[in-house]
DNA sequence: GCGGATCAC
DNA sequence: TATGGTGATCCGC
């Protein structure tokens, strides 16, 4: 979102320093800039907040003061100097130039006001902005022409603009609208890197080298009339005028009135494709887009309004500092490329205001035009003199700039850890965290493994079993450390160099699973035998079974299991020398381990609590888990079930990716979740004839193969995504970043939610991620929470890793967020008004209200 | 190491 | 009536 510039601008509006950005057009009923500027002075003089900015500002001036008298006193043969130095400098980096990688900056037009208005019409010609009478997030281009902004009160606003409507921000539709942009994305560039809701980096370098083998099919989309189900594979027809018509009301909302979208449907047949590529005549109503950057960028943004009914604007450029600002230039909804040639960036570097570059603020803008430097190539010209003004890791970063240099690469990067000893130690704290788990859980394994991952991205999966089980933090480390030790010795005289680390522990026992044999929620959850609830003994054929042969008329949990186990073979089968099969822990066990906490804590120690029973959905209040357990038996007896009824249930997994940016605005399930399910003692679950459409084709999803490596949005994203376009990821493990504060622990899992409640027709809102589902079909739905249950399989698994610790990925970001090493604790300020700050968008973002009152509602 | 300043969203 | 909250980095002390 373009908020962080524009409220700096605002800043110097506030102060009448200068009217830099503003470039409202003084249209017929906008205001002008004078006009303006005056309103929001009048407004905010004599305020704390005015008080507070001219301190700031003195102190700005101070700053420039010192600094021009440090310039005073520079020798002409230190400048000299400097110059030697600064050039060597430069070369080097020259050098080191690289332009073989095509970024990407996706940037979402006014987000919040463009949904707001796209989901009520009544908005869509009027000036909008969403926040509170405090703060605007953002503002609509109408109402940007009365100098309504983002970061700015909307009490101002609303002098600048009476007519002005505040729309609440609503963070979970926003969120909602931006995974489907994100499952766009990710399709282009899997490691796609967000920065929050409106905005992303992708690196598609890859794509586009195999998009150049692509038929023109694959190319191919047809337009649709309507916005819901995602299927965006050509497929659906739509090639009569009417639909054709309807078509062209539907998408590209009346947002932007002042530069007209480069991309716009037109005539009956479309055709977007600019390289003359297409030989075949195109049905109506197609769109092929090219194999360049730009039409691979053109395809984003086409599919994003198709889908969304929203636009985006892009920035292709050779590295993210051009691409960023490529996006703001054919801002809104159009796009910019810089081609990867050197020339090319130079020309477009040359008179770019430095101001234009994320990391260069207010602040910087000022002390540089104090030095006479407004463009970058002024930046240049005056790199001796601000080398040795500047600290090292500015003025190297200014050099940068200048250059036209950026971040050419998105991938995580991490440190690597090769001594030996830092090893040991991760691998005892991951121990640690995991026997506290196994503790909590109640459960015992036999099998250690360690997973190792080294820089070259190979990864080892070593394993141990022992004679009898263990669960304590020490036992675990002592059967890894030997692990480890191996790999170690085996690596000598060479470091180990690691970027990725994870301990297992597998073979649970559990003196725990025969109890509960009767008919209940546990009992439905057992598999084979419902009886006894136990994992009838497989043989060593059996499971090398697919999941996809295995038989049809198992359970669905049977073929949770199985396919469980296969992947889990998979993984072992070349490198464990313990041939042992490895028994499964049930989910059972987990809910009834979860049931039990449950009625252990302090505020249930009576071990009654209120239960709602999954097939009549009333509350059972206040009853033992005997008892409840009997009511469902009951009900199970009666005749409103069908025998094709199954319990549902799920362990929800705090999934948390590898340290990515993402994570700041996209950790749905991390501690505010966490809280919530320790509020809610409710325990649910739901009688889901629905489920059984699942039960009947699990692997045909290709849900087995969930990704688990990325954070929980993620995966809900996924889930859609694999169940519209067979995309199949690799199992991998989940993964908890060190020094995150979103991984809780297991024992915080949430307590069982309802699956669906076709009774009440609330909201779909998975039980597991806790995201409401866009779409409205049920299958779609039910897939979802499929694959977030799997999940939850898999993190029985105990398949924990712990990424390496991060570091900056270059020298060229100063400023920003970057990859998190450390957490920062800010304190809050004006405690009595916290409940007011309604706007604050990045909190919300961080802590997304819980879905689950609305689930309930 | 800590806190203030800067920057970003 | 009323000008946000959070995280990251840099830098000076």
């Amino acid at each position: 979102m373009d908020s962080a510039k524009e409220k700096n601008d605002l800043c110097k509006d506030d102060l009448l320093l200068r009217v830099g950005l503003n470039d409202n057009k003084a249209g017929m009923e906008g205001l002008d800039k004078e006009k303006i500027n005056k309103i929001i002075l009048q407004a905010t003089k004599g305020s704390r907040f005015y008080g507070n900015e001219l301190r700031k500002e003195k102190q700005v001036n101070q700053r420039i003061e010192t600094m021009m008298r440090q310039k005073a006193h520079i020798t002409s043969q230190q400048l000299r100097n400097a110059q030697s130095q600064v050039n060597r400098v430069a070369m080097e980096l020259e050098q080191s130039r690289d332009l073989s990688n095509t970024i990407v900056h996706v940037d979402m037009d006014a987000f919040y006001a463009a949904v707001e208005m796209r989901d009520n019409p009544e908005l869509k010609d009027r000036p909008i902005a969403v926040g509170s009478m405090s703060m605007l997030s953002t503002s609509n281009y109408h109402a940007r022409r009365f100098g309504v902004r983002a970061a700015m009160p909307g009490f101002i606003a609303k002098r600048l603009c009476p007519h002005l409507i505040i729309v609440p921000p609503n963070f979970d539709k926003y969120r909602a609208v931006s995974s489907e942009v994100k499952e766009i994305l990710a399709e282009y560039d899997p490691d796609f890197m967000a920065v929050s809701l409106d905005e992303a980096y992708l690196n598609i370098t890859k794509h586009l080298q195999e998009r150049q083998t692509w038929p023109e099919d694959k190319r191919k989309y047809f337009l649709k009339t309507e916005n819901f189900l995602e299927n965006e594979k050509p497929g659906a027809d739509v090639n009569n005028q009417e639909q054709w018509s309807a078509l062209q009301r539907a998408v590209s909302p009346l947002l932007f009135e002042d530069s007209p979208p480069d991309w716009q449907p037109s005539g009956n047949s479309t055709q977007v494709n600019c390289e003359g590529q297409n030989n075949s005549p195109l049905l109506p109503n197609t769109v092929v887009f090219g194999t360049s950057a730009e039409e691979v960028v053109k395809e984003i943004r086409f599919r994003i309004e198709q889908k969304t009914t929203l636009t985006a604007s892009a920035g292709i450029a050779p590295n993210t500092m051009l691409a960023k600002i490529c996006s703001d230039k054919k801002k809104p909804n159009g796009q910019h490329q810089i081609l990867p040639d050197r020339q090319a960036v130079m020309d477009f570097i040359k008179d770019l205001p430095i101001r234009k570059v994320s990391g260069i603020g207010k602040v910087t803008e000022k002390m540089l035009g104090a030095l006479g430097i407004v463009t970058c190539t002024e930046l240049y010209q005056q790199r001796a003199l601000l080398s040795l003004l500047f600290s090292e890791t500015s003025w190297h970063y200014f050099l940068h700039v200048s250059l036209g240099l950026g971040s050419t690469h998105l991938t995580r990067t991490f440190s690597e850890i090769n001594k030996a000893e830092e090893q040991y130690r991760l691998c005892q704290e991951l121990c640690t965290e995991l026997a506290e788990d196994m503790q909590k859980e109640g459960l015992k394994g036999r099998t250690v493994t360690v997973k190792l991952k080294n820089v070259n991205f190979e990864v080892k999966t070593r394993a141990s079993t022992v004679s009898s089980v263990v669960s304590t933090a020490e036992a675990i480390f002592a059967v890894a450390r030997e692990l480890l030790r191996t790999e170690i010795d085996a690596a000598f005289p060479h470091p180990l160099r690691l970027r990725l680390m994870g301990v297992r522990l597998s073979g649970f026992s559990s003196e725990d699973d025969k109890k509960h044999h009767q008919r209940s929620i546990i009992g439905f959850l057992q598999a084979g035998d419902p009886n006894t609830g136990s994992v009838p003994e497989k043989t060593d054929k059996d499971r090398l079974l697919k999941p996809l042969e295995t038989s049809q008329k198992k359970s669905f949990f049977d073929k949770k299991r199985s396919e469980r186990k296969w992947t889990h073979e998979d993984t072992f089968k070349c490198d464990t020398s313990d041939k042992q099969s490895l028994p499964i822990s049930h989910p059972c066990q987990v809910l009834k381990k979860r049931m039990r906490e449950n009625s252990e804590t302090p505020e249930d120690s009576d071990d009654r609590q209120i239960f709602t029973c999954p097939v009549c959905f009333k509350k059972q209040g206040h009853i033992s888990l005997g008892a409840f357990n009997k009511h469902i038996d009951a009900c199970l007896d009666g005749p409103s079930t069908s025998e094709n009824s199954r319990m549902f249930s799920y362990s929800h997994t705090s999934c948390v990716e590898v340290g990515n940016r993402e994570q700041r605005s996209f950790s749905l399930c991390e501690n505010h979740n966490h809280e919530a399910s320790r509020e809610n003692t409710e325990i649910n679950s739901v009688d889901c004839d629905d489920l059984v459409e699942i039960t009947s084709h699990p692997s045909e999803t290709g849900l087995h193969n969930l990704n688990n490596e990325r954070n929980t949005e993620e995966c809900s994203d996924l889930a859609r995504k694999s169940l519209n376009t067979e995309h199949h990821h690799p199992l991998s493990a989940c993964t908890i970043s060190l020094g995150s504060q979103g991984v809780g622990p297991l024992s915080e899992q949430q307590p069982l939610q309802p699956h669906l409640n076709e009774i009440t027709k609330q909201a779909l809102v998975c039980p597991v991620c806790n995201l409401e589902q866009t779409s409205s079909d049920l299958t779609l739905f039910n897939g979802h929470v499929d694959v977030c249950l799997n999940k939850g399989f898999i993190q029985e698994l105990r398949k924990e890793e712990v990424s390496l610790a991060k570091q900056p990925k270059d020298g060229t970001k100063r400023t920003g967020n970057s990859d998190r090493t450390h957490k920062t604790v800010t304190k809050t300020k004006r405690p009595g008004l916290m409940a007011k700050n309604s706007a604050s968008k990045k909190m919300q973002e961080n802590h997304p209200r819980n879905t689950l009152d609305v689930f309930f509602k």
